[in-house]
DNA sequence: CGTCTGAATGTTATGACATTACATGTCGAT
DNA sequence: ATCGACATGTAATGTCATAACATTCAGACG
């Protein structure tokens, strides 16, 4: 699996719906976009952005519901990933940095907890709209 | 506000009951357990839980969309707080990490980013679990 | 006292996000 | 052909959160 497979139609769709999207996507967001493509419930679009997660090409934004593309071009499985979402403009910029995961891993050996995934997301105004005068 | 006011009658409700209970609990959650004490919609309970919130006194865990009351005695409100959430148990375990939040306000200070909120949740299974033989 | 005002509360309805359950289709292996 | 694994279609339901509006409460002030 470490080099996914064809995606499905459904996938396909909607990974293409993510990309094509300025910022994050909701699942009915998604589905309302793909209603043309023959999309009529959510499950179609739920069903699909949980392969395409574990494929590593998109990921869910916890702390708001809603789903990006990877910024890498073939995804990637094993980095924590960190994110920082702009709530005024919806860009979502995507990091990683070694010492904040081998900080996070250190506590999860001392406490003997087996992690099954990690959050980071930082939600703020980003660069642009700080300078426009956002409010 | 640094020494938070009195809580209200519905706001001390919802604190208990998070105080009682073992693991997180949802909005709905806690409604129910609060029945008795005349609690009928939603909202009574978003309400205290957005007060609670910014007094510190509770978290919100924003990958299971649920509740914890904060275990330091008095709450806390300027530092970063991760938290490692175990799926099966329900347990929470609450930390701070200055090497974390030094890297990931690195990252914001380079990008010109306006942190508003910084989310660290790791979810997975904790000690107990495992050495049970959890599923 | 009476009134004004801001915060908290009560209630109904609605919106937003996600899953269960079951039926059907597709395609390669035997 | 038939079987199994996977993907899909569809309806119904479950779960989480907020909008809108009315009411109540407690302190400030003349
Ligand atoms: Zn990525
Ligand atoms: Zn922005
Ligand atoms: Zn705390
Ligand atoms: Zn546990």
């Amino acid at each position: 699996m470490t080099a996914h497979p064809e995606l499905t139609r459904n996938q396909t769709l909607v990974l293409k719906a993510l990309d094509r999207a300025e910022g994050p996507l909701s699942a009915y967001g998604i589905l309302d976009r793909l209603r043309d493509d023959g999309f009529r419930a959510p499950l179609q679009v739920y069903r699909a952005l949980e392969k395409l997660q574990q494929f590593g090409l998109v990921h869910r934004l916890e702390s708001i519901n809603a789903f990006v593309a990877c910024c890498q071009p073939h995804g990637h499985r094993h980095e924590t990933i960190a994110f920082a979402i702009c709530s005024h403009c919806g860009r979502v910029d995507e990091f990683s940095d070694a010492a904040v995961e081998e900080r996070l891993n250190e506590w999860v050996r001392a406490h003997r907890f087996k992690p099954a995934k990690t959050t980071i997301e930082i939600s703020g105004e980003c660069a642009d709209c700080t300078a426009r005068g956002a409010g």
